[in-house]
DNA sequence: AGTTTGCAGTAACATTAGTTACATTGTTCT
DNA sequence: AGAACAATGTAACTAATGTTACTGCAAACT
């Protein structure tokens, strides 16, 4: 198991954090599909991303979502970074958008490491300062952006992300996460076949050229 | 000086590391409007705020702003503290919304303190995550809002920030910074004041009830 | 096979936001 | 005072997005 810990962090921590890390974190694998974290909860350890893609949502009052971004290997979840030390709670839902494994930290050691470690500083900052330029990537696409151009955007990323030309999605699970109405994806993505950009079927979609 | 820095401070660090700020640290005055920081700027020394308001915006490429935040006494800046250590630029420009005083650290002691101050480390993290909830908040207006409960959510904070009923902007300065035109701006501010919650002046706003 | 369910296509319409154009009213400058 | 300018008010229109309603089709179920 170091093995895959040193592929993803080796380049990023000194050997003796890396061991560290190996004794005293724990692997889990986790499922497609599968809610990592609630809005709401308290957070009790730290993943570190070895393989997949978590995605990061947000919610509204009413229930609606909202795609903020997602993490992949080598990532961590800001979220939890404070929410260890300071006893708050999620914003925000984490769910595991591909087959993922990682690997869980204890809290306790975050903040150890932070004084031990200057590598482990450099992570955790470098950590935050990723999830803020995604944050302003996120508000550049809701703000500036129109629904066609954003879901072009989508497209790109979730195919990115699986490392397919085949997105499996739903329009309605596509106007979910762009927090619009199914009929408005539908439209859209209507339009983009005919550009012969895409090819629709059912409950996937064939990313051609865009 | 040393006693407006343990006013803001105080609570937060400990006698030690509030020496070595006010030791290292530069007072510098910004008058409101002054521009603090570009887009694309380098940026080699941490403001610590001791009074008045910043204000963070973000720009498209046809060089449409948004508001993104405000940050208050007691903040800091959460761009600067990886572009310090990560050598990146500015995404982001930060502009005096009122006038201001705030304390300059210089980069190198930033990583520093952060291997020796427990209470730095906590400070810097805690900066993090409140940046990344005001980002939280500032996605939930621009994505489940509608633009009117966005111009009187601006209206609030704006009138909260300066410490005033009135807020002292045109409907042309407001459009920019919600990212809509100008007309928009007047139209949803005369509804505003046809609900009795405000009263509209020339280069004023007087806030009743909203 | 027939029924039920979920997904997608589309029309028709409502609402919100953006645009253009122009009038009006203060302010400033001379 | 009169000219020039900036800020605001408003109408009329366009574009984008959201909503409702209904259709057909494919998969799943009995």
């Amino acid at each position: 198991m170091i093995q895959e810990l040193k592929n993803n962090f080796g380049h990023l921590f000194e050997a003796e954090l890396l061991q560290e890390i190996n004794q005293v974190g724990t692997y889990k694998d986790v499922a497609e599909g599968a809610k990592m974290m609630e809005i709401g909860d308290y957070v009790r350890s730290m993943p570190l991303l070895i393989s997949g893609a978590i995605k990061i949502l947000r919610e509204d009052n009413n229930g609606d979502e909202l795609l903020l971004y997602f993490l992949e290997k080598g990532d961590t979840c800001a979220m939890t970074l404070t929410c260890c030390l300071g006893e708050t709670k999620s914003e925000i839902r984490a769910i595991a958008e591909t087959d993922a494994t990682l690997i869980m930290v204890p809290v306790q050691k975050m903040e150890i490491w932070a004084g031990k470690y200057k590598s482990w500083r450099k992570f955790v900052f470098e950590s935050y300062h990723n999830r803020l330029n995604e944050m302003f990537a996120t508000i550049d696409s809701i703000a500036f952006l129109k629904m066609d151009e954003r879901l072009v955007k989508y497209l790109k990323e979730k195919s990115r992300i699986s490392e397919d030309r085949i997105v499996h999605s739903t329009h309605q699970e596509i106007a979910y996460e762009l927090h619009t109405s199914r009929v408005v994806i539908s439209r859209l993505l209507k339009k983009l076949e005919n550009l012969n950009k895409i090819t629709l079927h059912r409950n996937y979609i064939l990313i051609k050229n865009i």
